[in-house]
DNA sequence: ACAATTCCGACCAAATTCCTCGGAATTGGT
DNA sequence: ACCAATTCCGAGGAATTTGGTCGGAATTGT
């Protein structure tokens, strides 16, 4: 029941775009290094999040990666089911699937149903903007106690 | 982002019982046909089920297996719990973890706190005895169609 | 030309999942 | 007293997923 490192590290990532990528698009090394992840393993997470047109890249010299859209209208949502599949509890709700095979499985199909709308409105709901805001937020305080 | 199998297969046994155990107990075999899981393989999930105190087991012949406690006091968030592990999205958010290294992971670590409310909230608010409900409402219906 | 960078596909080790197997212990029925 | 039905226990193991690594080709600003 965990999301794997592949979507926390995806959200850490397009989090640490969102920081400082508005000027000049941020190389993949400086993500890499800002957020403690290994440069080659962040790299195939990034290149599945420009297939999904979440982020956009300048090749070459100066190049790397920014936001595709303005913070505001990337959720989180898309962001994990990118890089984790679709957000389904479980596989009998993941789509137009209706294999209930036995009476009692119909049932709890009707419980992983609530249990995934429920994860689905809050990862809709909550955007690269408000993570963002979050983030200056805690900076902010962190510079006034020190 | 899925529930495996271990908390798949409980739940339907836990609701099978809630649904054939009534009177007797149920031997684990015929909760492995009705359910078609493997016997073996359901043994060990039980087992689990026992030691959390959610079934009582009877040993020897005509022995078998019933809910510990009525099914309106059972809920599936314990059943997930004792079989899958605690509900957390994020080791960060599981118990009293509040190793945060970086500030955009402590930003990260609210939202995986709204995400674990949310499943919470659905998965301590349902309980068998809702399940039961819903599967012989199913069985109803189904009848009357025939 | 060169250095910085993305892009691509193959490969691989460790962990986890999903079981299987064999047998010991217990208990009701005859 | 025996037997069949059943739970209980621990070891083992194949398949899948996870979490990477590696090497090099392609692109582009300076």
């Amino acid at each position: 029941m965990r999301i794997s490192t592949r979507g926390e590290y995806g959200v850490r990532a397009m989090l640490d775009l969102a920081l400082h990528s508005a000027e000049e698009p941020v190389p993949l090394s400086a993500i890499a290094a800002r957020q403690d992840i290994s440069e080659h393993y962040l790299e195939q997470l990034i290149s599945a999040l420009r297939k999904a047109g979440l982020v956009v890249s300048f090749r070459g010299a100066q190049g790397g990666y920014q936001l595709a859209k303005p913070p505001e209208e990337i959720t989180i949502s898309e962001i994990i089911r990118t890089l984790e599949g679709p957000i389904a509890p479980m596989h009998c709700v993941e789509g137009a699937h209706a294999d209930c095979h036995h009476v009692e499985l119909c049932a709890t199909r009707m419980l992983w149903q609530k249990l995934q709308a429920s994860m689905e409105e809050v990862l809709s709901k909550t955007t690269l903007a408000w993570l963002k805001d979050e983030a200056k937020k805690i900076l902010a305080t962190a510079a006034i106690q020190r």
